[in-house]
Order: C-alpha cells, then structure tokens, then sequence
DNA sequence: TCCCGGCGATATCTCCGGAGTATCGCGGAT
DNA sequence: ATCCGCGATACTCCGGAGATATCGCCGGGA
C-alpha cells in the first residue's frame, strides 16, 4: 500500500463523488476508480458504499479513515520534523565542561542557546578536561568545554578552539588578614594554608602552582584540595585558608570573600572549546552560532579551524 | 512523499549498509541510493551519514525514522482495522427497542452477543415502537426490536421477521385476592382496577385490550397507565391493581407477584426485529448471526426475507 | 413508456518513473 | 602500487499510474 492509496481514499471520502475527488487530486475520474478497487482488494474489504446519492464509506472505510489520516500526518510531520532537526531547532546536544566554565563563559552562553533553541535538549556533565576528552572522542559528547587543549589518543578528530585566557587569582575572607590587600605576594601565600584544585581533576593548573611555589612546597603539599573552584572559594570564605584558582572567579562575587591578584602574574591553560571535525550535529552548529555571537573574537577562530583543518562550512544547505 | 520511501529509509537505517538494505527490500542497490536521494531532496535535509565504517542516520534522519515508523505502523493498522471492522469485530451497533424486549429476548442475544464480538461498541436505545421504526428509517438506528411490524413512510426499505409471540397474561401481588389463581377471567379483570401500558407508547396493545374488555370500557378508561412493563409488574406487587402485559413477563420472575392467564386467551402483537434492508453494517450482520443461532427458527425467516427481499447475502467475501 | 443525463466501471493506450545492469570514483587495506 | 568494498552515476527497460473513450446502470422527466 502507498500513501498515494490513503491521500486518495480521503479525497474520495471528503468529496463523496469519484469525479469531485479526481478533480480535487489534480487526476481524472477513472485512475480514482481503479486505485479505489486496487485499495478494497488488498485491504480485502469493501471501503465505499457507492450509492445514487453518493459515495459514502462504509463501517470499515470509517475505520481506515481514521487511520489513514494519523498515517498522513505522520509522513507531513516526518517531513517538518527532519527539516526543524537539520536547521538545529531541535535535537539534543551533550555538553562536558569543567566545573570554573560555569563562573563565566556558561552562564551567558547557555542563557542565550536556551533562548534561542528552547526545544533543543541540553545535556549538561560536569567533568574533568581529562574525562572531556576521551568522551568526546567516544562520540559521546557533542561539544567540551576544558583547561586546555586536549590531549590523548584521537585528539587529532577535534576542533579546538581556545575561548578565554586566564591567570591565577587569590580568594580569601574578608576578615582574612589579607583582605583588602591589592595583592598577594608568592611569599605571603608561602606562609599561609592553601586551597587548591585537585592536581588529578586538573592537572594543568597544579603545574602552574609548582612552577609559582617551588616544586615540593610544603605549603602546596599540605594544602587543602577541592574538587572544584565553587568549593575553593567556599572553603576560603570560611577562613579554612587562601583560595587559588582562575581569575574567572571574578565573576562570581560572594559576600565575605575578597579577591586579589598574584603576583608575580601567573598564566593558566586556556579554557578550551572542543568538537569532534566530523558529524557536527546541527544542534551543535547552532551552539557554535551562540559562541560566535557572543565573542567575536572567537568566532573568528572557529572559522578558521573550520576552513583549514577540514569539516564541511555551516550545514544547511545541501 | 510515498510509503516507499518510509520504507527504505527505515531499512537503510536498520542496516547500515546500501547494499545490505536494498537486498533485504528485494531491490538492487542503485534503485535504493536513488530513492533516499531523492527523499533527502524533498525533505531538505541530509538524512543519512555516509561513512567507511557504514551509514547513519543524521539528527534530520533520526526525527524522520521516528515518524516513519508510526506512519508506518498506522498504514499497518489501517488494513488490520478495516478488515476487523468488515468482520464486525469492531464497529457499533444501534440497537431501539421497546422496554418490554428487556424481559426476554434481549438478555440472553446481548449476553451472547458482548461475549462474541466484545469490541462492537452497543447503543442501547429503550424507545416505543413508532418510534424505533422511524428513527431506522432515517438511518440512526442500525436495528430495533417492535411490538408488530413497522408501519410509516420507508418501512417497505426495512426487513422484519417475528421473533417471538405473545399473549396476554395478568400480573398481580402475591396478597392480591387472584394470586393462587391459574388464570382470570374477563368478569375478574372488569372489578378490578387495571394496570396498563400506554396507549401511545404501544397502540397495539391498548388495541387488544379494548377488544378483549370492550370498548370504552369503564375498567380500561379508569387503568393505571404505566410506560413499561417493568413498571407494571412494580405497581401490581405494590398492590396497586391487576397489571396487564405481555406474557414474556414470565421471564422475569420477581418476589411478591403472581402470574397468571387471561381467559380467553388473548393474542398480542409479534416482537417484530427490523432493520434497513440495504446498507448493513457488519456489526449488524454479526447481531443477526447471534439471532439464528439463539433461535434457528428466526434465522430460517431471517434468511427467507433476505434472500426473496433483495440485498446481498451475509457480507465478508467481496 | 421512452428518453436523457449523471455516475461509476471498464477497455485501451501513453508515458513517466522505479528498478535493473554496467560502470565510475573514492578511500582504506594489503 | 594494487586491490577491493561501497555508494553514486548513466543508461535502459518495463510495469503501472493516468488519460481518453465508452459502457452499463439507474433515476427523473416529458
């Protein structure tokens, strides 16, 4: 049976006139009659009383209507919906970032995405750059936000694109008696308890604070690790100690904590944005539209990537 | 957009494979490449990935696999609903009928009738003969159950066939002076106040009634008028009189009342089954089938009447 | 009673497009 | 460098969808 056979059968049972309904079909009479019969012979049933006053159908005919119609919406919908999907509208993207990217590129970014794709369906992991990477690499995620580029096998299947630079800042309480200061010096956080993000959850930024304090620094190795930033500048606003961590921080204000810069000025990893080349899902193109919008300068790299290092432009058109 | 390229697509995705897909459609593989060719066309969208380890759907591909299938599955169905409808498996069956049908034919033809085909949707219409006889005729009836045969503009478009006689018989309580009594007589029923049916809702009745008491007869003019024999057999075991009706009532034994005959023995109309003679639906074909079966003797009529009275014979083949 | 007109079914022809065959182009593996 | 597997392309053919002409049936009207 072909949709052709139900688009018919409602024509006819609409118009209750074989000649009415070809005329509605754009077809002449006789091609209806006999796709009607070809119809009643393979359902095995006849569908239509054809009657002096018209054609009418009959108890099983009713009950193909019904169905003939949901069949017919389901094609048109099948239709829409692919289309929708393809333009990104709908669909579903994974999103793996580290716990900091949601002090500051996240918010903005998944406010807008949410505004502008309502029906696309978020996933959101919280994870480490480590973990990022093999998942995405997996096929498992669609997009990843890290501390750094990725690294590992498969790694050369990404798009990666750099999204924000950063340094290391300092957290403390405000009744700390480093509050209020513009600045902590390498020696002052020497003769303090530290709080620090877990060297296996992020390894980049613990090599940082080795290159900063010394490697083997007592005051590193007992400091107090946390698993991310969140809990940093909550352990440091309880005075457990100075907080360390990106000056993405910034962005997160909290009564009683106080923040300040290191000196000497320490670069960390960037945070890192990161797809695999192929099979970008048209969700994750429009998560990518968000991300140009929103830095421009950015956008300007992730054309770049795009154009040179292979992965056809925008989909879209075909 | 036809099924077939529902069907394909749905293949192609379950295989993975052109070559795999278009074997188990029974086509050669170009045919196939074609058609997703051209259904990716007319959708706009890319619906599958073309990779070395195999072919997936894309996120389009996927929300129109989604749909094909129930599109799918509802042309499926189509065909098995319509040939359960043309069974009379499903459907509806209108059925009018006057109250006094409830005491004995109706139970049993229901009973059966919900035990063998349990998803035929049954209206049940409780309404007097003249009634039932023009409501079938106008066609919102599918069948009705009268006392006589049906009279009015259209009846020669309805078949009819008896399905049961009945005489007159006198219900009173079990307190009442006549209660032991094998029967009353004329004289009896004259000095007792008398429990009728309407004369509107079963003239025919009234009518014999008259001619068994006489016309205008004192006893008759002053009766209790009841709608339904139910009501009858409820007003007589309060006491309220000798109640008059079919002897059908016997069937429906109740506590507290007596039964007997009317001397002379007084013949009322047939319980008459009609219905259009033309346009049956399946569902009325299987009533009827109930009906020869719980009595051959009617469907020995019931078959005379269609087959001298035109109209083809029991539906199912076509 | 006969004729006419409307409607659906049937017969026959045409032609489009779905399917088959052969072949190409492209990667990946040996 | 060669081979092989897979999907795309080019062409050919034929079945069937559709058009035209006609028939059979029934009902209404003169």
């Amino acid at each position: 049976m072909e949709a052709r056979h139900l688009r018919y059968a409602l024509a006819l049972a609409e118009h209750a006139h074989f000649g009415r309904a070809a005329g509605a079909l754009g077809i002449a009479q006789p091609p209806l009659s006999k796709q009607i019969a070809d119809l009643e012979r393979e359902v095995g049933a006849r569908l239509f009383d054809r009657t002096r006053r018209g054609v009418f159908p009959t108890a099983a005919g009713t009950a193909f209507l019904a169905r003939a119609r949901r069949a017919l919406d389901e094609i048109a919908a099948a239709s829409v919906d692919a289309a929708r999907a393809a333009r990104g509208e709908t669909g579903r993207l994974r999103l793996g970032f580290i716990a900091s990217a949601l002090l500051e590129p996240l918010p903005d970014v998944l406010c807008r995405f949410g505004r502008e794709r309502p029906d696309v369906q978020l996933e959101l992991h919280e994870m480490a750059t480590s973990c990022s990477t093999s998942v995405l690499v997996a096929g498992d995620l669609d997009v990843a936000i890290t501390l750094g580029p990725p690294q590992g096998v498969g790694v050369e299947r990404l798009v990666s694109v750099p999204i924000g630079h950063d340094h290391l800042i300092a957290v403390v309480s405000s009744s700390h008696p480093y509050a209020g200061q513009p600045s902590v010096s390498v020696e002052q956080l020497r003769r303090q308890p530290l709080i620090v993000a877990s060297g296996e959850d992020e390894p980049a930024v613990i090599t940082g604070l080795r290159a900063l304090l010394g490697k083997d620094s007592p005051a590193l190795s007992g400091a107090t690790v946390a698993r991310d930033v969140h809990t940093i500048i909550g352990l440091a606003a309880c005075g457990m100690g100075v907080g360390l961590g990106p000056s993405r921080m910034l962005s997160a204000p909290r009564a009683g904590t106080w923040f300040c810069e290191v000196a000497p000025r320490t670069p960390l990893p960037d945070l890192v944005l990161s797809f695999a080349a192929q099979d970008r899902s048209p969700a994750l193109n429009a998560f990518l539209d968000v991300i140009r919008k929103n830095c421009p300068d950015v956008g300007v790299a992730l054309d770049h990537r795009l154009g040179t290092r292979g992965g056809a432009h925008r989909g879209g058109r075909h």
